[in-house]
DNA sequence: CTAAAACCTGACGCTGGCGTCAGGTGCAAG
DNA sequence: CTTGCACCTGACGCCAGCGTCAGGTTTTAG
């Protein structure tokens, strides 16, 4: 495949895939006119990355986990490096939770003031 | 008290504060000599705040919803905006779970090599 | 009264993940 | 052969939430 077909199976720019492609996030071959040709698998990949890309990894977090996800497994190494983004992640999530619940109290007084929250002005 | 026991208190930087002042998140009085000059409740609205950057919103968002926290109501026209982005909220919160499962794979494969992972090098 | 903290106002820098030109090439169709 | 779209490589722009330096003022400890 193409970039212009990567990018649109993927839902991304083909602005992003050169990106990735510099940031050592993913590989194309090159056609000897110098045009990207990628495998089929690149779209799956393609999600990946922007998956942890959504999840907050910095693209050299990205660099380092991919090859892992691909494998299934981690060098030894990594997996402190691994566990630690795992962790921010969890975090993020409550953070992310306690956020939405302040809103859900808004909302929802909103909807039906509470009794509690009757001080209008006579 | 003034911007360096609220910094210390809330847990973030003295240029923060003045930022959200820029942003009209934060108001201060200010003494003759010019200096800023909070309430206590300030530590727990710049702790909100951080909450509310923490879940994605935007400074401009933020300034719309803090009255409504404070409240603990919403003007009516403000529902639709709060119900949004409560909705991108939870959105992210599936995408970084998903992320997480992403990783605790690769992380509990590494830990102990599972069986159908054997295609080890002879 | 003085020295040192703490504070003030600009104003520029940074980081990341791209968007967006500009100016030139590859490739399939007719 | 040429047209025209998809592609190429730089390279600059952007945005947000501050960090950080510069150069001056206010407040407080002693």
């Amino acid at each position: 495949m193409r970039i212009g077909e990567v990018a649109r199976q993927a839902g991304v720019s083909v602005r992003a895939l050169r990106y990735y492609e510099e940031q050592d996030l993913l590989q194309a071959q090159r056609s000897t006119g110098g045009q990207r040709h990628y495998p089929e698998s690149a779209v799956a990949r393609v999600r990946l990355i922007q998956q942890l890309f959504a999840a907050g990894l910095p693209s050299r977090s990205v660099r380092l986990v991919l090859p892992c996800v691909d494998s299934g497994t981690a060098a030894p190494g990594l997996l402190d490096h691994l566990e630690a983004e795992r962790a921010r992640i969890s975090e993020r999530i409550t953070d992310l939770a306690a956020a939405r619940d302040r809103l859900d109290t808004v909302i929802a007084n909103t909807r039906n003031p509470p009794p509690e929250c009757t001080h209008d002005p006579k």
